[in-house]
DNA sequence: GCTGAAAAGCATCGCCT
DNA sequence: AGGCGATGCTTTTCAGC
């Protein structure tokens, strides 16, 4: 299903995706009321973003901390092969991870960026390690976050 | 405001995480009947997590695509001085363009990892270049995605 | 900390403009 | 397309266990 660059989106459209983007909890009733429409035709608007695949879902931002996930890394790793296959088979290993959250196929050939959650530095570790170790892998580059000055999620909606 | 690991989540917050997770705009009545609750001491439950900042808040997940945002890439920014005042000024720089959706300081002193979004691969050239010429930058590495195998919100609530 | 009832508010439909 | 009014749920509070 592609769907591209919709013309069919207007300025009410946009307020409604900003306005969920920033709240997604938001009652309907609200976000009629900040967008200057009444609630049915509002719902409707929505219903129609959801339907053509503009929102993708709902989710509800948690903070790894709480949840024990005191470190969070990206990890640039390069396989010996751009075979299909082997970049199919690693995205399929990643995929698998529970602490993979991103796999990224990066332009260029054969190199992946992910990023990851861990429990603590030793977790951390053994999870660079079973990537080094992993088939096809030839080298692992680990960029640990430790400040982050900015995380938006979605995109702007200008 | 300093939480670690609260040790007063049972397995039914965990549930109701995992379930906000996956869907942030459930109604309050479906959430407690998948985590076997009736509605009012869930509820309080969910604005407990929210006052704890567990819950961070709730995002519409919007696809870039549609909004004209083409083009997602990272971007491995090396600056010429660890000192304090650079690395602020830059997290500043980046933080007031939103273009930049993301930007992590990485553990080994003064690079950083940014995720942009561009609305076409010129726009791409032109914020890679903005990125050289801002003040104390090395070198500016990009990684252009071209496949995203994997791309959860969050973290795992296991 | 849960349940159950009740009031208020919300989502959603059909019809009209 | 947007608005209005009606209906059935949902949310939310409050007693009581």
């Amino acid at each position: 299903m592609t769907r591209e660059q919709d013309p069919g989106l207007d300025s009410v459209d946009r307020h409604i995706l900003a306005e969920l983007q920033a709240d997604g909890r938001m009652t309907n009733v609200e976000l009629a009321r900040r967008v200057n429409l009444s609630a049915p035709p509002c719902l409707r608007r929505v219903r129609r973003l959801e339907e053509a695949g503009i929102i993708r879902g709902y989710h509800a931002d948690i903070d790894p901390v709480s949840l024990g996930w005191e470190v969070t890394f990206f990890a640039l790793v390069g396989l010996e092969s751009q075979k299909q296959a082997v970049l199919d088979a690693f995205e399929a290993l990643a995929a698998s991870w529970p602490e993979v959250r991103e796999c990224h196929m990066i332009r260029g050939g054969g190199d992946f960026l992910l990023r990851l959650v861990a429990r603590d530095t030793a977790h951390e570790n053994e999870l660079t390690a079973r990537l080094t170790n992993a088939p096809a892998v030839l080298r692992v580059q680990t960029l640990q976050t430790i400040r982050t000055a900015k995380d938006e999620a979605g995109v702007p909606v200008a």
